[in-house]
DNA sequence: AGACTCACG
DNA sequence: ACGTACGTGAGTCTG
């Protein structure tokens, strides 16, 4: 039995638009409606077996509705261009999927659609019409089923004419007269004014159809009777606007429709392009589909053991991919597996898998040898990580000249797949499993036999060899080479000695802290307990916000999506209504000093050293900023002073050594300053004021003894604000003023700073234009949305445009004043110690004696990183922990 | 797993 | 009119 699909194309890419998220594939691509249609069509296909098929366009904007009604879907806002330019896309799938699509112009797809159903009628055809317009419930008929959208877009209501009877009590032909009176907004058709669903049912229900509404309106009364009478004729070509043209010229030849599935290569290739991951995974494309499109490499994968490992002895040259495989986040503490050496002679790609055991054996002496010599150039995935592995296990490893890893990061510091799976897929190179693939993932976790280890690894280690030449070029093309290979990647290993170094912890200080805290927080508990009248969980949002908002009735505000929001600043406002409120501010401090930093601390702390390793992450933040984790050591407490107490537990590891610390001062307005040429910014700095002062001099006009703290709050917030990407509704958020006066006073910064405003402005017209900023060092960061339709997509990205380039230069400076302090320190023969980078300030461990020299050493090493026209400055002190380093 | 909250620059 | 400040990581609760 035949069965005819049609899809109504353009209803169907509205809705997938709007319904999904905007997604977007790695070159900024926007692809939520073709995924949206394409698991339509994958549903379509699989649950109704269509025998033919077709999708019908609208084309051009024009059509003979116009030549009798002008305003004919006037006002309708214009299809935004992340949903426009992905017409083009489906019109390749439909390709693809060898699905029949058919536009012309001068009519709409309903015309089309409506032409084909009536020939279906006529041929007592099986039809299933698919939209999200109801207006195609006047074509159901015996023969043609329409389902209508739902919520998202895989879900439909299937109707019938005796649905459509049970549902509005109309035939299909009716639901003309039902858009005859009610109109339809969208399509800006008027209808009768004042009549809507309700009424026009009624209407229909009483006499039938518009002619005979008209000419009854004897029986209606009062103002509905008037508007009835005075928009007869309204009605009348709104009922023809809304009838769907049956006789377009088309074909009508049946089997010309015939669907007999899709073109599997042509499909993967296109979900390839648009990288719809997941349906290429879980998809059969056919036979040779796959195979055609992926390239595929032979690999003849060596488990290395005692008896051959003279056979990769031999094979070791003066370069090679290698691949250092652990299992666990913590590179301190993953469990390490094995290294991989991928050998390319030309003849055949050949991989050799070492086991750890092996490589720690006596047989592997050779082995750690050539890992060690610096002259041995090795180009691999994940410097930093591979060489803390192997550190913990006594193994050193140098000569790294490509981390593939790193180099991806600085091609797209957004790019959240940063795997080597991922990426050579994403470069069209010859594919690797994923780990999870391979490994499973959670409890399942486990490695698998070691063929396949030995292959997937052997996988890894081709792959490096193969993306290596890809990211040098691609590096070149975009002007990162000296970011990477003078400043990136030397930086890994500077990370890597300061972590391996860790910082110590007095345990037995921060125990003391905790049970000081235990006890505190046990009072406050009772007490809120008391004030409360009920016991409750104080750490669950939900029941607190019942305890204050339902039980005690205080004012509720601010709304989460799940309930009510009872963050500080609800609760700081909250506060003088009722004074659990100040205890569950109390409360709340003292239990994240007590969870995050006294216990979460003590968790990371090594019971062999009592240090502490954190691990920097290089590739993370889309800025060039490092982050930190395991613990997070860019988040110890400073700004109240009981949490600041945390950080008299960092000491140094050497009995009368001193912590030593080093932050520079306004390193991000300075950066500005440089960057944006502001003549009066840079005289602030040139001039060494108070650049907080300056500012509020300059926006609020007043002499430098005018300014008090308030006003110098505020000129700090706005300085805040432009470092940011000042909006006006951000600051008055933060200054808690009115809008308005937010706004005054960026319109008074900009007055002043102007060539600040100038930075503002061409920065934005740049990423538009080139679709990426830069920092000085010439880090990149792309921003597609920064032509986007959307007003907060945009905004976010313009605020971003502004903000990189200055929080980005800072990251590349500090990276620079570690890699030449480090050097300086060596060169120096110094025993002082690099340990800690909190973004704009260095961490030191230092003896008594190099006390002296550190002092002046590393704030001139911090302030000479890289020259601007304005100093940099940085301030130093010292004590004998990390709290009286301030 | 995601939401919420909060610590830092 | 739109509704957010930029960049992170960790602990806890909840469905």
């Amino acid at each position: 039995m035949d069965k005819l699909i049609i899809i109504d194309g353009n209803s169907i890419a509205n809705r997938a638009f709007y319904a999904l998220p905007l997604l977007s594939n790695s070159s900024g691509l926007h692809t939520n409606a073709v995924y949206g249609f394409t698991t339509m069509l994958l549903k379509l296909i699989e649950e109704e077996k269509p025998t033919h098929f077709l999708v019908a366009f609208d084309a051009g904007k024009i059509t003979f509705r116009h030549k009798e009604y002008t305003e004919y879907k006037g006002g309708r806002a214009k299809t935004p261009t992340e949903l426009s330019e992905q017409f083009p896309l489906i019109k390749e799938l439909l390709t693809a999927f060898k699905i029949t699509q058919f536009e012309l112009s001068g009519y709409e797809a309903d015309d089309i659609i409506g032409t084909l159903t009536k020939v279906a009628d006529e041929k007592g055809k099986k039809v299933l019409l698919v939209s999200g317009d109801k207006d195609m419930l006047q074509l159901a008929s015996d023969h043609v089923t329409v389902a209508i959208t739902r919520k998202g877009i895989t879900e439909v209501e299937l109707y019938n004419p005796q649905e459509i009877k049970d549902k509005y009590g109309l035939t299909p032909a009716q639901i003309i007269d039902l858009k005859g009176l009610m109109g339809d907004t969208s399509d800006n058709i008027p209808g009768i004014p004042g009549v809507g669903e309700k009424t026009a049912l009624k209407m229909l229900h009483e006499f039938g159809s518009v002619e005979e509404v008209l000419a009854n309106t004897a029986s209606l009364k009062g103002k509905m009777k008037e508007k009835v009478e005075e928009h007869a004729k309204d009605a009348i070509m709104s009922k023809e606007l809304a009838t769907i043209f049956r006789e377009v010229p088309m074909e009508t030849e049946w089997n010309s429709y015939r669907y007999d599935g899709f073109d599997g290569q042509a499909l993967s290739g296109m979900f390839r392009k648009l990288e719809f991951k997941s349906l290429l995974e879980k998809m059969d494309f056919g036979p040779g589909a796959v195979a055609e499109d992926q390239v595929v490499e032979s690999l003849e994968a060596v488990a290395v053991t005692e008896t051959n490992v003279g056979d990769l002895v031999g094979k070791l040259s003066d370069s090679a991919a290698i691949h250092v495989e652990a299992v666990g986040e913590n590179p301190h503490q993953a469990a390490p597996v094995g290294v991989v050496w991928f050998v390319d002679d030309g003849a055949e790609n050949k991989s050799y898998y070492v086991p750890i055991s092996l490589l720690k054996s006596e047989a592997g002496e050779p082995l750690r040898t050539w890992l060690s010599d610096a002259s041995k150039k090795k180009q691999l995935f994940d410097l930093h990580r591979a060489r803390l592995v192997l550190a913990w296990q006594g193994i050193t490893l140098a000569g790294v000249d490509f981390d593939a890893l790193l180099a991806s990061y600085l091609l797209d510091p957004t790019e959240s797949n940063l795997s080597l799976s991922g990426l050579t897929y994403k470069y069209g190179l010859p594919g690797v499993k994923t780990d999870e693939e391979v490994f499973g993932k959670g409890a399942k976790f486990r490695l698998p036999e070691l063929t396949a280890l030995s292959d997937h690894l052997g996988r890894k280690g081709m792959a490096v060899a193969r993306i290596v030449p890809v990211l040098r070029e691609e590096l070149e093309k975009s002007g990162m080479q000296s970011l990477f290979y003078e400043l990136e990647q030397p930086l890994a290993g500077v990370l890597a000695e300061m972590e391996l170094q860790g910082i110590l912890v007095d345990a037995e200080g921060l125990k003391a802290l905790g049970v000081e805290l235990v006890k505190q927080l046990d009072t406050i508990m009772a007490s809120i307990y008391k004030l409360a009248g009920v016991e409750f969980n104080i750490n669950s949002p939900k029941q607190l916000g019942e305890i204050l908002f339902e039980k005690l009735g205080l004012p509720a505000w601010k709304k989460t999506k799940t309930g009510y929001s009872t963050d500080a600043e609800v609760l700081e406002r909250l506060a003088p209504y009722n004074e659990i409120v100040g205890q569950i501010l109390h409360y709340r401090q003292l239990a994240k000093l007590q969870s995050t930093y006294v216990e979460g601390l003590l968790k990371e702390v090594r019971p062999e050293t009592g240090k502490v390793h954190t691990y920097y992450r290089q590739t993370i933040a889309a800025t060039g900023r490092l982050s930190s984790q395991f613990p997070n050591l860019q988040n110890i407490p400073i700004r109240l002073e009981e949490g600041r107490k945390i950080r008299k537990v960092f000491v140094p590891s050497e009995p009368g050594w001193y912590i030593l610390a080093a932050d520079y001062s306004q390193i991000e307005l300075r950066v500005l300053a440089h960057i944006s040429q502001d003549e009066k910014l840079k005289e602030a700095f040139l001039q060494n004021m108070d650049v907080h002062t300056k500012t509020a001099m300059d926006v609020f006009g007043v002499e430098e003894s005018a300014v008090d703290s308030n006003l110098r709050r505020q000129a700090k917030a706005v300085n805040f604000g432009i470092v940011y990407g000042i909006s006006g509704y951000g600051l008055s958020q933060n200054l808690d003023i009115s809008r308005k006066d937010a706004e005054q006073f960026i319109e008074q910064y900009f007055a002043v700073f102007q060539g600040v405003r100038k930075y503002m402005d061409d920065i934005v017209k740049d990423a538009r234009r080139d679709g990426f900023v830069t920092t000085m060092l010439q880090r990149r960061r792309y921003l597609p949305e920064i032509t986007a339709s959307n007003f907060n997509l945009r905004s976010f990205a313009e605020r971003t445009a502004m903000n990189t380039p200055i929080q980005g230069t800072a990251a590349d400076i500090i990276k620079l004043a570690m890699v030449q302090m480090a050097e300086r320190l060596k060169q120096d023969g110094l025993k002082s110690r690099m340990l800690l980078q909190v973004h704009d300030e260095l961490v030191f461990e230092v003896p008594e004696h190099e006390l002296e020299t550190m002092r002046r050493l590393v704030p001139e090493v911090m302030a000479s990183a890289l020259p601007l026209d304005v100093p940099l400055s940085a301030d130093v002190d010292y004590g004998l922990t990390w709290y009286d380093a301030k």
